[in-house]
DNA sequence: ATAGGGTTAG
């Protein structure tokens, strides 16, 4: 209860009040720390729980563990929490091997996951989303398209913003305009998520204004719908509205930018050679908005001071 | 008590 509602805090103490927890309790609180982000929390959690309770894992367990792994990229964890869901006999769980290709996948593994995958005896629309998002992840734009179009029954609706996602990559306007069609036709509507995709691929693909326009109709807009439009009009050369759409997304929505909101106004800046200015948000970064600067972001400042004649 | 989707410099 805690757990999905921000409470890691009160759980954590509950957890530690507990006289005699079990591996369903330890799991419990591993769920609640993979939920809310705390990755390597997670995994130490689980290292207690079976090196020094010597208390055993079960799929629910391994799952959350897999996901874990996922998030921070650890390969070489992955493959070892791997053998030990061999070894317990649970391997055939749709929910383990699902999160498994999803491991690999975001590890890079490119035979891992799909050899997993390949072996699945039972798959679902998961199973298929997350093979999807593994070839995304590594940039097989083709054969996400691929197995998409033999995919039917198996896809659902979670699968649109990968496929979206990689006719974006692909710059491939008319097939991302066929997926768009097919997204509605299948009831899609209002998805955040989608529509942050869609503005990006046609941004992308230099339909700005057509890119524009849905954005306008888009309801529910977070950080990264924004992004999408921010950068989307860095790239077509509209360094102006860039940074108008940035300051309506600050002043007018009151949503906090983050690390890739600058990486486009940084961009926007140099590519309409704004040094002042550029350099004013380049130090509101981390005074203002506390974030941190990474490389893009230099990099960004070396172009926009080097095309401005101030090497 | 469980798994999955979108933004990123040169």
């Amino acid at each position: 209860m805690y757990g999905r509602n921000f409470g890691i805090e009160e759980a954590r103490l509950l957890f530690d009040e507990m006289p005699d927890p079990d591996a369903i309790c330890w799991t419990t609180l591993i769920l609640v720390l993979t939920r809310n982000d705390h990755f390597e929390e997670a995994l130490k959690f689980f290292y207690f729980m079976h090196k020094d309770y010597r208390l055993v894992a079960d799929e629910f367990t391994f799952g959350a563990i897999l996901m874990a792994c996922s998030n921070l990229g650890r390969a070489k964890q992955g493959k070892q929490v791997h053998g030990k869901v061999l070894m317990s006999g649970i391997g055939a769980n749709v929910f383990v091997e699902s999160s498994l290709v999803d491991m690999y996948g975001k590890c890079g593994l490119v035979v891992d996951y799909r050899g997993v995958f390949d072996r699945m005896l039972k798959k679902n629309a998961v199973s298929w989303c997350v093979l999807l998002g593994s070839y995304c992840q590594n940039d097989e734009f083709k054969a996400v398209l691929k197995i998409f179009r033999k995919m039917e029954k198996e896809s659902d609706m979670y699968s649109f913003g990968t496929v979206l996602r990689a006719c974006a990559g692909l710059t491939v306007v008319r097939q991302g305009k066929e997926v768009h069609c097919q997204y509605l036709r299948r009831g899609g509507w209002r998805d955040v998520i989608v529509e942050s995709a869609l503005v990006d691929l046609y941004a992308k693909c230099g339909v700005i204004d057509y890119a524009q326009r849905l954005f306008a109709e888009v309801r529910v807009r977070n950080v990264i719908t924004w992004n999408s439009m921010i950068y989307g009009f860095t790239q077509n050369g509209r360094g102006e509205e860039a940074l108008m759409m940035f300051t309506n997304m600050v002043e007018e929505e009151g949503i906090m930018p983050n690390y890739i909101s600058f990486i486009g106004v940084l961009f926007a800046c140099s590519h309409i050679s704004l040094v002042d200015q550029g350099r004013e948000y380049f130090v509101s970064m981390s005074k203002e908005y506390t974030i941190e600067v990474g490389i893009e972001h230099y990099t960004c400042m070396v172009d926009l001071q080097g095309r401005a004649g101030k090497l």
